[in-house]
DNA sequence: GCCAACGTTGGC
DNA sequence: GCCAACGTTGGC
């Protein structure tokens, strides 16, 4: 099954938040690579719930999907910051998925921790640069983010 | 189709 | 608050 990563700013909307109101509409993404990867979630599938521009950053808890990927209805209002007008009605150009909350991490899982990690060391959450809020995790890296802060994969 | 300018993300 | 990285926009 694929796994996910999502990042939020916890200053907005953390995973504490989450967890308060039960679920919650993945929307406001326009980043072409991020918006398809929204469009590949698929109902069930787990997420990593991130905190990013966070002191410290990681990794805070896991989400899982409960809505899979519709259009998102952000990009049709006009009061909204994520309004697109050029965004054709017949054919929405963002997509946004709906999470629910699944497990909180005991501890933050730090992107200090992930750097010491060798299963992270190929994600591009743990390179420079990358600014993806979406973004694809192997079955390892969940795996190896769960254990390291003593979750077992296999029994959320 | 190129690329400079600009805006945003996000770590530090 | 700074700034590197990178995506998007728009002139040509």
């Amino acid at each position: 099954m694929p796994h996910w990563l999502l990042k939020s700013e916890p200053d907005v909307f953390g995973y504490p938040d989450l967890e308060c109101v039960g679920r919650e509409p993945w929307n406001g993404v326009r980043n072409y690579q991020a918006r398809n990867n929204l469009r590949a979630m698929q109902v069930g599938e787990l997420c990593l719930f991130y905190h990013s521009n966070a002191k410290p950053n990681g990794i805070a808890g896991v989400a899982r999907v409960s809505v899979g990927a519709h259009p998102d209805n952000l990009q049709f209002d006009p009061l909204s910051d994520y309004y697109d007008p050029k965004s054709p009605p017949g054919d929405p150009r963002w997509s946004m998925v709906e999470v629910q909350p699944v497990r909180a991490f005991p501890r933050l899982l730090t992107l200090d921790d992930l750097r010491a990690m060798p299963e992270w060391q190929e994600s591009p959450l743990t390179r420079r640069g990358t600014r993806l809020s979406v973004l694809p995790v192997t079955d390892t890296e969940f795996r190896s983010a769960l254990s390291a802060v003593g979750l077992d994969a296999d029994s959320l």
